[in-house]
RNA sequence: CGGGGUGUGGCGCAGUCCGGUAGCGCGCCUGCUUUGGGAGCAGGAGGUCCCGGGUUCGAAUCCCGGCGCCCCGACCA
């Protein structure tokens, strides 16, 4: 950063290229304990914008925010044993209170499923009390071998939706339903495209019945997992007694759902939208969707530059914009604009002594195209409009890259071939065997991402597997993920 | 945990081979001049050279032992 201004490429280096980013930008930046970050209040911002999309989103979907501890007795992890399996080894484990040993470990919780369901026992007894739906906004600790900011942190921010229902039709409704909420809040919110479909067995979460994955493919085109719904039966109803009377009388297990997204969605924006010139934020995640930059030589122009400038902030924040005006001396315009430009803010308004006397203001757009001048008459109006375009075109630029990274009706040769080659969403048939999965794994590094839902399916279905030429179970996307 | 790399002002690095008392760029502070795409000049602040031993008249530099961090693998939202 010393001796060049610009980032490294995305070309030359797309691992560093994020990283680079993500310190211009101050989004994050290394902590004194290993693994963990500290989010920067300009990465916070984007979370925050995140959280207020997605906690609407949450309770228009009938869902309260509640609060649960953060330690986990460590009994209560070996209680589902697809889950301990999972989680144990990756738990930071505290074995000492107050100077005294304590009687029994607590586990900084993972996920929080067992805490959470063990309080569901109290609170359930009839299926007059159900559905429970319920959403925690917490920190969890994974102790991760190699970890990468934002993407996977030993700590990290995230939401988890723990839910209970009386009927396995009305939690599998609720999984797709979240599943959908987060299709939707990546599409509409974030600009980024995605996959969903059901995970394989191998892929699924520990402990659950059924894991539905929003799948997304960035611009290096390694796909991340951004969201996972889980349907997890009545495993941890069982494990965790969570039991209600039926209206015949009868008594059963609840059946429930859980359903997370983290802050690695942030490590998903830069790498979908980002370019060689810093971060690019979709207007409607963006903390400030505008930023005015003042142009002046003397202290008069200075004066009435500062003036329209105001003038223009308080119409623009009038009409509900996020803007923010730079009035920062000692800095050249040309700096700010860099600065912006890293920080992602889709707008920039430029006004200078000329624009003044013209009664206009000069808009540039972070995604690029020419210095436009507007009148500032109607600007109000105006700006919301290109916030709308530029959030659509985010979108569609996204798709348009994500379908060039895309083959279908891959054989084996045309598999190898993609993934070795350029990378990308592999589109294939599936015989349906962990063990062929495996293996293509072990050869490739490719798993399956998921096995898409029908609107995502190619329009002939695969007849056979890909790899071992047996007959297709399930059309698969394959891919090198994060 | 295996392989590789690296620890020197806030950041990025040079200096290490060949020991002689620490330097460069950026950033920061002050002042003046600047300001339509990363300003210039002048002055200034800031360093246990990762830690602990050893060798030596003398160690950032040589030797021994630790530790941290980064990258690549196995694991993962």
């Amino acid at each position: 950063m010393a001796d060049t201004k610009a980032l490294t490429t995305r070309a030359a280096d797309f691992s560093a290229w994020y990283n680079e980013l993500i310190a211009r930008a101050e989004l994050a930046d290394y902590s004194p304990v290993r693994g963990c970050m500290v989010i920067r209040p300009n990465g916070y911002a984007i979370w925050e914008q995140m959280q207020r999309a997605l906690d609407q989103m949450f309770k228009d979907t009938g869902h309260q925010n509640a609060y649960f501890p953060l330690f986990i007795p460590q009994s209560f992890l070996a209680r589902e044993a697809e889950h301990v399996e999972g989680f144990a080894p990756e738990t930071a484990v505290v074995t000492h209170g107050g100077g005294k040993e304590l009687e029994e470990p607590l586990v900084v919780r993972p996920t929080s499923e067992t805490i959470i369901y063990s309080m569901y026992a109290k609170w359930i007894q009839s299926y007059r009390d159900l559905p429970v739906l319920i959403n925690q906004w917490a920190n969890v600790v994974r102790w991760e071998m190699r970890t990468r900011l934002f993407l996977r942190t030993t700590e990290f921010l995230w939401q988890e939706g723990h839910t209970a229902h009386a009927t396995e039709a009305e939690a599998e409704e609720e999984a797709r339903r979240m599943l959908g909420v987060y299709r939707t809040f990546m599409e509409e919110w974030m600009a980024m495209p995605v996959v969903t479909g059901r995970k394989t067995d191998s892929e699924r979460f520990a402990g659950a019945v059924r894991t539905y994955s929003c799948e997304s493919l960035m611009q290096d085109n390694k796909a991340l997992q951004a969201g996972t719904s889980h349907n997890l039966g009545q495993n941890f109803a069982r494990a965790f007694e969570v039991t209600f009377q039926t209206a015949s009388g009868d008594l059963d297990h609840v059946w429930n759902t859980s359903w997370g997204v983290s802050t690695r969605l942030v490590g998903a924006l830069i790498m979908t939208h980002g370019d060689d010139a810093g971060l690019v934020t979709p207007p409607r995640l963006a903390q400030y969707q505008v930023v005015i930059v003042p142009i002046y030589r003397t202290d008069d122009e200075r004066a009435t530059v500062l003036e329209a400038a105001e003038r223009v902030k308080r119409e623009l924040a009038g009409a509900g914009v996020r803007v923010h005006l730079d009035a920062r001396t000692g800095m050249k315009p040309g700096a700010k604009y860099y600065e912006w430009e890293g920080r992602g803010v889709p707008l920039r308004l430029e006004i200078g002594p000329r624009d003044v006397a013209a009664g206009a203001v000069v808009l540039v757009r972070r995604t690029g195209g020419k210095k436009e001048t507007l009148p500032v008459e109607g600007i109000a109006a105006r700006i919301p409009q290109e916030m709308e375009r530029m959030q659509t075109a985010l979108l569609e630029t996204a798709r348009a890259r994500v379908e060039a990274a895309t083959i279908r009706g891959a054989t084996k040769e045309q598999f190898l071939q993609h993934i070795d080659g350029s990378g990308g969403f592999v589109y294939a048939g599936f015989c349906g065997r962990a063990e062929c999965e495996a293996e293509i794994k072990e050869q490739t590094k490719a798993t399956i991402r998921v096995l898409p839902d029908p609107e995502y399916r190619s329009p002939e279905p695969p007849a056979t597997c890909m790899w071992c030429g047996l007959p297709s179970v399930a059309e698969a996307v394959w891919a090198r993920a994060y």
